[in-house]
RNA sequence: GGGGUUAUAGCUCAGCGGGAGAGCGCUUGACUCACAUUCAAGAGGUCACUGGUUCGAAACCAGUUAGCCCCACCA
């Protein structure tokens, strides 16, 4: 006895996994070494956030890339998927503080330098949480290269970028209206604020006309604390009812201030009053009036959201909100406020935090943008880069067509340092690598920029930044442009778009062909997974108890590309009933592979209707499989291999081996069933490993072969000797046959365990002999002892019938049969058929069909209705006798 | 306001021009020597609605309804 006898009967991944993994690490499987002879495959990971651990939609996204990768290692790619992780800005700096505060230390107290220590102290100690969680996933890629947004390389490469977008004037320093975030206290970009719908009111203010009393201007607003900051009202030229007040001005209530009437395209005199208060420092279209008109700004609300002194002696140091409160009952009690109206209207929130932005007027560094998208529009259009399912083509056209310049400081201390220096002894600004040692007026008093670069500033590089570049590497030329980049549908504006400008920008060839887009992890309700509502699952929870190979063909299976997926526990312990499944299968194989030395492949007549039937099946499903995943289809292909596995393998060819392997009478034809069973399950172990890797290594290291690792092993090419369609349409018969068989006795209450004596299957002339050779397998799948008839002659009165186009089957159950129930299912029966033949003949009546379908439809049709019509005879044939009776 | 997407069996989803499918759930029977995380059999659907294209539509086109998502500076 070999310890092969003594596997459990069901699968255990936890005695698995982890072995097989550091096996695999331990061996360099994982590495990709730049090789000009070979064609290398390339992917780079969305790198996590070093603080993060891992969610739904990493284990998706990492599958996924774990599946391609591991397919095309196996085709003989030289497969480079290229990890690392995300210094993620501010939500690191966040954890840093808010252990911080625990703590009772004040940042600032502690200074930037120290405070930066914290943060990669922090980083050393939590950072290696995630790809230690993605090693439990199984994901192969090359460790030994991975990389960090803030690591040598990499920041040299942000420094490079910022330089030269400099240099050539895309990178420009402005005092600009950016959202900023009173929590997180810094500015972020267009992408990074949600707009959400909520309940609001819009408040009708009248602002006295100066030198006019008892003539006002009415203006409309759902921000009335900002009139604080108002400088001016205005309304479109065109709009008569005001015209006349255009050039005057008005007397800002509360504030007491005099600020003019202007005119300006933007207004629209259909919306609220027609007439518009300008508040530049505190909203963008205002801002933009502001410019067109030299209005001055007033900042009113500062860097907490607090009012500021500017908002008036009364107001200063008020909660925006407070104030809004305050400056309504004020209104309302000098009779200025006339209406309040409710109103929905977008508020904008930051992503991190959901607190309310704050439009704020200050200086930031910004990216031009149009010149950027020009190219990256191109690309796009001509198929440069194509994007998976295509359709998210038009979302990124359309984001790039629109694009606005893209601010990129931050006011952070974690993250790229600006690279700009600015002398306090004369106005020079000097935009360099390193610290210069003096301004060229001589000065020495320099001060580097505080802020800090977006974080997926760095990320647009990714592609690039971790082959080398700004090197010229020997990996940079032979992995770039990468492959695929495989990524979620919420991050095609953030990093997707970046990457191909950038990539354009400064490889001149964007970062990859193919961009696989696919959906949300979404919980049993159809909810987004997250923090705050508290549905989220943990993979690594689900790894354990399940494993992680049902986990990854959970997560493949059910959904097709770009679309969301819902998780339910149920399609978890299906998939890990298939990886059982497999597991029982193989353990069967193996039993019966004890003692065999593999040989050469039989003889073609050596194989059995069954061998050269599954071998053809699984011929078909290598082809689909391999189709699906060129198409990125892997739901579609893991669905294959699953119907292959066990409808095909399992519930068929298994129980027609067994008696060939169990039988000690013919030797040969036992190793020739213990070859086929070795190439079926060894194929069919190599078509699962980018599925479950870990399952599939298992058994695979236990087959009888060369090989270090199932990793390495060659996929299922095509093999068009295997295909046998002769075989498959002889089978398809046997197995009508044993069903037609197995349904009649499962009707009449045969127990399964009863062998069923005496059946009788009478074949038309055509199918006889295949009848006859291969009864065995009719008798062993439905129990049962059979005698093949010369013809369709023979009629038994006390049977039960099955029919098939080719075939009749007798179930004799001698005095036993319920004749009501037998009469009852044949008429069931005929009804369906005649149904079908309904529809069939009323295509081959009519002319239209006959005339402009094309022939192999027809003669199909035609077919269809022979057999039909075949059936429908021996059904009523047979009804006719058992109602003689 | 614009765009995308979904509507198929009780549930979750495939199929996307020529006979309505899977998994789960449900019903019935079976611990059959790989597996009860199993096996066998079964019930269950005017493929959202209305038009159109076609010899033929669940599939293609248009419109409608409902849901979800994204984008958008109408105060």
């Amino acid at each position: 006895m070999t310890e092969d006898f003594a596997l459990p009967t069901t699968y255990d991944p936890r005695a698995v996994e982890d072995r097989w993994y550091k096996h695999w690490e331990e061996n360099k499987f994982f590495r990709s070494a730049a090789d000009p002879e070979k064609e290398p495959f390339t992917i780079v990971m969305p790198p996590p956030n070093v603080t993060g651990q891992l969610h739904m939609g990493h284990a998706l996204d990492n599958t996924l890339q774990d599946i391609l990768t591991r397919w095309r290692r196996m085709q003989g790619y030289n497969a480079l998927w290229l990890p690392g992780t995300d210094h993620a800005g501010i939500a690191t700096q966040a954890k840093v503080e808010e252990q911080l505060r625990q703590e009772g230390v004040n940042k600032y107290a502690l200074g930037r330098e120290q405070f930066l220590e914290r943060v990669w102290a922090w980083k050393e100690q939590y950072g290696g949480r995630i790809t230690h969680q993605l090693r439990r996933l199984g994901a192969s890629c090359d460790w030994d290269r991975e990389r960090f947004t803030m690591d040598e390389g990499c920041s040299a490469a942000v420094l490079e970028v910022f330089i030269r977008l400099y240099e050539q004037g895309l990178i420009y320093r402005d005092n600009y209206i950016t959202n900023w975030c009173p929590h997180c206290h810094t500015t972020i970009s267009d992408i990074e604020v949600e707009h959400q719908d909520q309940p609001g009111q819009l408040y009708y203010i009248k602002y006295p006309v100066q030198g006019a009393p008892g003539e006002f201007i009415p203006v409309a607003t759902t921000r009335p604390e900002t009139m604080l900051g108002d400088t001016a009202v205005a309304v479109h030229p065109a709009d008569e009812r005001y015209s006349r007040l255009v050039g005057k001005t008005v007397i800002l209530p509360l504030a007491e201030r005099e600020i003019p009437v202007i005119a300006d395209e933007y207004v629209d005199p259909a919306y609220g009053t027609g007439a518009v208060k300008i508040t530049p420092a505190h909203d963008p279209n205002d801002f933009e009036v502001g410019r067109r008109h030299n209005l001055p700004s007033l900042q009113v609300i500062d860097r907490e959201a607090k009012m500021t002194a500017e908002a008036g002696a009364a107001y200063r140091g008020l909660d925006r909100w407070d104030c809004r409160k305050r400056v309504v009952k004020e209104l309302q009690a000098s009779g200025l406020l006339y209406q309040i109206e409710d109103l929905a209207h977008a508020v904008g929130h930051c992503y991190r935090c959901t607190t309310v932005i704050e439009p704020m007027l200050s200086k930031q560094w910004f990216v031009r943008m149009k010149p950027l998208a020009e190219p990256a529009i191109a690309a796009a259009r001509e198929g440069l880069v194509q994007f998976v399912p295509e359709r998210f083509t038009k979302v990124y056209l359309n984001w790039m067509e629109n694009i606005r310049d893209w601010c990129i400081s931050r006011q952070l201390w974690w993250g790229h340092r600006i690279p700009v220096y600015y002398c306090h002894d004369c106005d020079a600004m000097m935009v360099a690598k390193t610290r210069p040692d003096r301004c060229h007026c001589g000065s020495t008093n320099l001060e580097q920029d505080p802020d800090v670069l977006d974080t997926w500033f760095s990320s647009a590089l990714w592609p690039f930044s971790t082959l080398g570049w700004p090197e010229k590497t020997v990996d940079l030329a032979y992995y770039y442009p990468t492959s695929v980049l495989v990524t979620g549908r919420d991050i095609i504006f953030f990093w997707v778009a970046r990457m191909i400008f950038s990539g354009l920008a400064f490889m001149d060839q964007a970062p990859f062909r193919q961009v696989f887009i696919h959906g949300l992890v979404l919980d049993t309700l159809g909810r987004k997974m997250s923090k705050s509502l508290g549905n989220g699952v943990d993979p690594i929870d689900l790894i354990e108890s399940h494993g992680a190979d049902s986990l990854r063909f959970m997560l493949v299976t059910g959904n097709t590309p770009g679309n969301d997926l819902r998780f339910h526990f149920e399609r978890l312990d299906g998939a890990r009933n298939f990886a059982n499944k497999i597991w029982n299968a193989s353990r069967f194989a193996l039993m019966n592979l004890q003692d065999y030395e593999p040989g050469a492949m039989p003889e073609a007549d050596q194989l059995t209707l069954a061998d050269r039937w599954i071998l053809s099946r699984l011929e078909r499903a290598a082809r689909q499989c391999t189709g699906l995943l060129e198409q990125y289809e892997l739901g579609e292909a893991a669905r294959v291999l699953y119907e292959f596995v066990w409808d095909e393998l399992c519930d068929w060819y298994i129980e027609l081996v067994k008696p060939r392997l169990y039988g000690k009478t013919d030797r040969a034809d036992r190793e020739t069933a213990r070859y086929v069973l070795t190439v079926v399950l060894r194929s069919s172990l190599e078509l699962l490993h980018p599925f479950m890797p870990f399952i599939t290594e298992e058994i695979w290291q236990r087959l009888p072969h060369r090989g270090r690792t199932v990793m390495l092993a060659r996929w299922p090419e095509s093999r068009d000797e295997r295909l046998a369609p002769e075989a498959e349409e002889k089978m398809a018969l046997l197995m009508e046959v044993t069903r037609g068989i197995r349904q009649i006795r499962s009707e009449m209450n045969v127990p399964p365990g009863k062998k069923a004596e005496a059946i009788i299957v009478a074949p038309a002339a055509a199918v006889r002999e295949v009848l006859r050779a291969n009864i065995t397998y009719i008798e062993g799948l439905a129990n049962c002892l059979a005698e093949v008839t010369a013809g369709l002659d023979r009629k038994p009165a006390q049977a039960a019938t099955a029919v098939t186009g080719e075939a009749q089957v007798f179930v004799p159950l001698r005095g036993l049969i319920d004749v009501d129930k037998e009469v009852a299912r044949l008429n069931k029966e005929l009804q369906s058929l005649a149904k079908d033949l309904e529809r069939v003949r009323g295509k081959l009546t009519s002319q239209a069909f006959l005339g402009k379908a094309p022939t192999d439809v027809v003669a199909k049709e035609r077919a269809k209705d022979a057999e039909l019509a075949a059936k429908t005879n021996l059904l009523q044939e047979r009804l006719l006798v058992l109602q003689g009776n």
